[in-house]
DNA sequence: CGACCGATTGACACAGCTCAAATGAAGTGG
DNA sequence: CCACTTCATTTGAGCTGTGTCAATCGGTCG
C-alpha cells in the first residue's frame, strides 16, 4: 500500500456518485493521511472516543457494530469513510470495528472542511455521501424486514459487489472475504448456524462459491433475483451497463483477484 | 391551524437538537410555506415525484413507504421534515404517505438554502438533523435486527413518544395514534394479526392503554425496559431529566390530549 | 340499515433458533 | 515437521416465535 495514493481511493468513490473536475481532483491529492493496519474484529473507534480525524478505508472491510447486541448496521468496502459524519458531531452509539484485516488512512477533520469550503461541488459530494449512506440504510431495514434469510443474504452479497465495482473493485464478479460467516450472520439478522446452511444453499443452488476467503459469483441474474436486488439506492452515476448486468461470460482469470475486496 | 406559524413548529424541532439564537428564529419567521391537508393512507410523495419544496409536519404522523413491501423505514412526528434531504438530491425511493390524518406545510427548497447560506448555526442545525436521522435509521435496523416482536413495539412506542414530547406533545405520556395495528406492524415488521397481539400483551402487562386512537403509556419505566429504550440516539439536547424518565403521578387532565401526536 | 374497515380469535404450519457435537483449517511452539 | 490449540465451518435434532388462513365481531359512515 502506497501511502502517498490514499487519496486517490477516495477520489474513486467520490467519482462514482459525483461528476468532478480536475481542479476538484487536485484539490484532494492535498489529503494528509497516516496508514493504520488493523487485525480482523479490532475495533478502530469505540462508543466513549471522540475523533478529530476521519478513517478512510483502502482495503479490507469495515462495519459499524452495535455495542449491546452486536448487530451490524452498515459494511464499508475500500474508498468509503464509515465516521465522515464525525466531522460534524464527534459522537459515537456503535463500535467501528473490522472485518478481516483492514488499511485505513487516517484523515483529520479540517481536510474535510477546507475542500468543503474551497469548492462547492466536493461539498455536494461530500452530501451525497451521505445521502447515500443514508439509502443504504433504509435498504437494509428492508432487508431486514421484509426478506428471507437467503434473500437478505443474496442481498447483501450483490450489493457488496455492486459497491466494490464501483470503485475498480471485484472484477469478474469475484471478491475477497476475509469476514466470517458469524459476521454475515450478525449483517443479517439471522443465527450463525442459519447463515452457514444459507450459504450452502446458494452454493448448491450454483449461484455462488465462497472457498478460500474468497467468493465468486457464478451466476448474477439468479442470485440478483434471489436477492431482488435493484441497485438504484446506492445512488451511482455508471449509467452505462452496470458490470453486473451482464457477467463476461468467459472464464475469470484466476491469477487477478480482488485482493480486499 | 393557524397558517402563519407553520415556523414555529420547524422551531421547536430545530431548538430540540441544536441551540439557536434569536437571529436565527427571526430568520425562520420568513418561511414561506402552504398547507395541506391528508387523509389517512394517502400518499404526499410518489417515486417518481421530483419535489421542489419540502413537507414540514404540522400535525400527525407521516412515514416514508417502500414501493415494493410497504415496509415502513421511517416515522415522522410534527417538527419535522421527512424529505428535507430532498434539497440535496430530488430523487425519491419510496413513497411519502399520511399515517392518519396529517397537516403539512409546503416549504421551498429555496429557503432552506437561504437559512443556511445566511446562517452557520442554521446550516449546523440542518446538519444535526440529517445526522439524527440516520442515527434514527440505524436504531430501527437494531430494533428490526435484534428484539423480538414484543420489544419492538415497546420501543416504538417509547421513540414516538419521547419524539412528541421533545417538539412539546405528548404531555403525560398520552398521544394521538390515528394509525392503525396494520401500519404498526409495517414499521415493525411483523403482520397485523401478531401486532393485534403484542398490543394485547403490552395491555395486559398494564404499561400501556391503546383505545379511542390515543395511546397513554401507564408504565412508561417497564415500557422502555421490554423496549430496551435509550433516548440518546435521537440526539435531542434535553440533559434535564427527560419528561419519560419519571411520569408525574398525578392523573391526566382527560380534556387536553395532544391532537396529532 | 347495509357496507366496509379494523380489531380480535383460533388452529395450524414452518422458518429459523438453540443446543450440542464433530470436523476441518490455520497458526504456534517445541 | 509434528503435537497442540484455536477458531470457523458443518451437521443433526428438537423447539418456538411468528406467519398464514379463515372466521367473527365491532364500530363508523353514508
Amino acid at each position: 500500500m502506497q501511502t502517498g495514493f490514499a487519496y486517490t481511493k477516495f477520489a474513486d468513490r467520490l467519482t462514482s456518485i459525483a461528476e468532478l473536475s480536475d481542479a476538484d481532483l487536485e484539490l484532494l491529492t492535498a489529503m494528509p493521511s497516516a496508514i493504520g493496519h488493523f487485525a480482523p474484529h479490532e475495533q478502530l473507534l469505540r462508543r466513549s472516543d471522540r475523533p478529530t480525524r476521519c478513517c478512510l478505508l483502502l482495503q479490507g472491510y469495515l462495519c459499524w457494530k452495535d455495542d449491546n447486541d452486536g448487530q451490524i448496521t452498515s459494511i464499508y468496502v475500500p474508498g468509503d469513510v464509515p465516521d465522515l459524519h464525525t466531522i460534524v458531531v464527534p459522537r459515537l452509539d456503535a463500535r467501528l470495528t473490522a472485518l478481516g484485516p483492514a488499511v485505513v488512512a487516517f484523515v483529520p477533520h479540517a481536510f474535510f472542511h477546507e475542500i468543503s469550503s474551497s469548492s462547492p461541488s466536493l461539498q455536494r459530494a461530500l452530501q451525497l455521501l451521505g445521502h447515500a449512506e443514508a439509502s443504504c440504510l433504509r435498504n437494509w431495514i428492508i432487508n431486514l424486514g421484509s426478506r428471507d434469510s437467503l434473500s437478505r443474504v443474496a442481498h447483501l452479497m450483490c450489493e457488496i459487489a455492486v459497491r466494490l465495482q464501483a470503485v475498480g473493485l471485484a472484477k469478474d464478479d469475484r471478491f475477497a472475504s476475509p469476514f466470517t460467516q458469524s459476521d454475515l450472520a450478525l449483517a443479517c439478522a439471522i443465527s450463525p448456524v442459519h447463515a452457514n446452511r444459507v450459504i450452502q444453499d446458494l452454493r448448491r443452488r450454483q449461484v455462488l462459491r465462497w472457498q478460500s476467503r474468497t467468493i465468486t459469483i457464478s451466476d448474477w441474474q439468479a442470485l440478483s433475483r434471489i436477492a431482488c436486488f435493484e441497485s438504484d439506492y446506492l445512488g451511482l452515476r455508471t449509467h452505462a451497463a452496470p458490470a453486473p448486468r451482464r457477467p463476461p461470460p468467459s472464464i475469470a482469470a484466476p491469477g487477478e483477484i480482488a485482493t480486499a475486496g
